[in-house]
DNA sequence: TGAGTAATTGAACAACTACTCATATTAGCG
DNA sequence: CGCTAATATGAGTAGTTGTTCAATTACTCA
């Protein structure tokens, strides 16, 4: 935001016929206050969604969506072809990005989606087939 | 998936007190086929995801589902702070990740939310706020 | 057809990511 | 306590990404 309007003049020229400052002005505060209907958090939007754009991760989600309850790391570990160190990671990471939540017993941690992640998925196997 | 098992068969005799091999199978097998239910086409979900990931990709977006309507190049440019090339690289990954749609009129090119893309951006606000 | 404009594309490169290996933490048990 | 097991964390590194700049395409209109 802090760009050349000229383009958007002439634009707005064709149009409407003619433009003058006032118009490229309204129009560029309309665009805005669009932007700004762009949540606060946005910055946690842009990392829940970093985070579901890596293979292992995703499929850690999509199991754990599947399964509709936790399941303790030793289970899910021998299901993938990288490192349980790898795994672990990816946990950590959906956990922070508040896609996954934890629980402790004992040595065991088990691991569950939460709604945020839940209605993630729901929302791509909606659209499953859609072409547009 | 090709893991050591043996953390699984002691997980499974705590629960239960004992564990033969078959019960680990079973286990696995039971693991493997939820894994399974995860869609073919694994690796668009995760492209879109991944797509998304990103805040000059992701408030294009937002600014477009927003607008509920097309929107010229030229008027999304001026609302952000990278270059024109980098917005249209943008547009361009978004298009290809099934996110955005696109018209051409003339000179000028118009893009819009696809279906995935307002799924997902209304799935994030559905659940914003919750602590979940 | 040739000048001018809107948008896209490709190459280059600094910044970031995802994995592995090694090490640390935390918990249960003799 | 000291041993072992389950998981987490940190450093290192090969590979990937996001941006910019320069060049290109696609269209309009005189």
């Amino acid at each position: 935001m802090a760009q050349d309007t000229t383009r958007l003049r002439r634009f707005i020229e064709d149009e409407t016929g003619s433009c003058c400052d006032a118009e490229v002005e309204a129009r560029l505060d309309a665009l805005v206050s669009l932007g700004e209907a762009i949540p606060d958090d946005c910055e946690s939007d842009v990392t829940a969604f970093k985070t579901l754009g890596n293979e292992t991760r995703y499929r850690i989600v999509r199991l754990l969506a599947a399964a509709e309850d936790e399941r303790c790391v030793c289970e899910i570990t021998p299901l993938f072809d990288v490192s349980e160190s790898a795994v672990s990671h990816a946990l950590s990471d959906l956990t922070d990005a508040g896609l996954l939540a934890r629980r402790k017993e004992g040595t065991w941690r088990y691991y569950r989606t939460t709604e945020l992640a839940d209605q993630l998925v729901e929302a791509l196997d909606a659209t499953r087939g859609d072409n547009e």
